[in-house]
DNA sequence: ATGACTCCCAGTGGGAGA
């Protein structure tokens, strides 16, 4: 089984770009963040036009997920139960009965910002369900755009970005949090290229200069673990006209 | 270097992203 992440920064921009990539690289189950669209505007035609299912959860201007798979997902969640939220940030479906959660984690903006305060509050709540899921699915990946470089190997510039937003030992200690539920990050799983970044900022040449961190990422559960064969991130639709500012991140699962 | 780019909604600029 494969399975990704892709930030696409707005579905309404990329649709074209995410079906010539689904073309190149048929997964079983895709998670998306930022498609920044309303519910009645998602391209659910065009997709299933491409031979998906898709289950979408979305509003206007910010946020916006959705879980395109080969097959219909069921038992679908959108957002986090029991945590109050207007932001669409989370979308979860079973897959070939693994439980598969897309998430957008809030991005926080400053740590000493009303925004930071709401991403700990997401966060814990987040970890809350999880846990609980877990309890309920042995067979679990969590995936999408953390907003948080787990460790300074994951920041082009660690020293710059000490202290900054995705880079606190808050927002570290809340990913140490989840693996600690039983939750292993795929990509560490196996050797990686020094400097693999998941996202590149848009401004200064940054992907050229290959200056980017690593926020998007893929969580699978210890039952899934073994199975795990490989984890990489695409970087090339980052090369596209008009790239979203993230890569695709793909893992590929022997269940 | 308080920047840079892109997207959105707006509306001839500004917020947010990361």
């Amino acid at each position: 089984m494969k399975l990704a992440t892709w930030n696409v920064n707005s579905l309404g921009v990329r649709l074209p770009q995410l079906l010539d990539w689904l073309a190149a690289n048929p997964v079983d189950a895709l998670v998306l963040q930022e498609t920044k669209l309303t519910d009645d505007k998602f391209p659910t035609m065009e997709i299933g036009a491409a031979g998906y299912q898709v289950q979408w959860f979305g509003q206007k201007t910010y946020n916006g997920v959705a879980l395109i798979s080969k097959t219909p997902a069921d038992l679908v969640v959108k957002n986090i139960p029991g945590f109050a939220d207007d932001q669409a940030r989370v979308i979860a479906g079973a897959v070939n009965g693994v439980r598969v959660i897309g998430a957008y984690f809030p991005n926080g903006q400053a740590p000493d910002s009303d925004k930071f305060v709401y991403k700990m509050a997401w966060l814990n709540a987040l970890r809350a369900w999880v846990q609980a899921e877990l309890q309920a699915n042995d067979k679990l990946v969590l995936m999408g755009d953390y907003n948080i470089a787990p460790e300074d190997r994951d920041v082009y510039d660690p020293v710059g970005w000490a202290g900054q937003i995705h880079c606190t030992p808050e927002e570290r200690a809340h990913f140490q949090g989840l693996l600690d539920l039983g939750l292993v990050d795929a990509f560490r799983m196996f050797e990686q290229a020094p400097k693999s970044w998941s996202w590149w900022d848009y401004r200064n040449l940054a992907f050229r200069k290959n200056q980017g961190l690593r926020i998007d990422h893929i969580l699978v559960s210890k039952a899934l673990q073994s199975g795990v064969r490989s984890c990489v991130i695409d970087k090339l639709p980052r090369k596209n006209e008009r790239p979203s500012d993230h890569a695709p991140v793909i893992v590929e699962i022997d269940l």
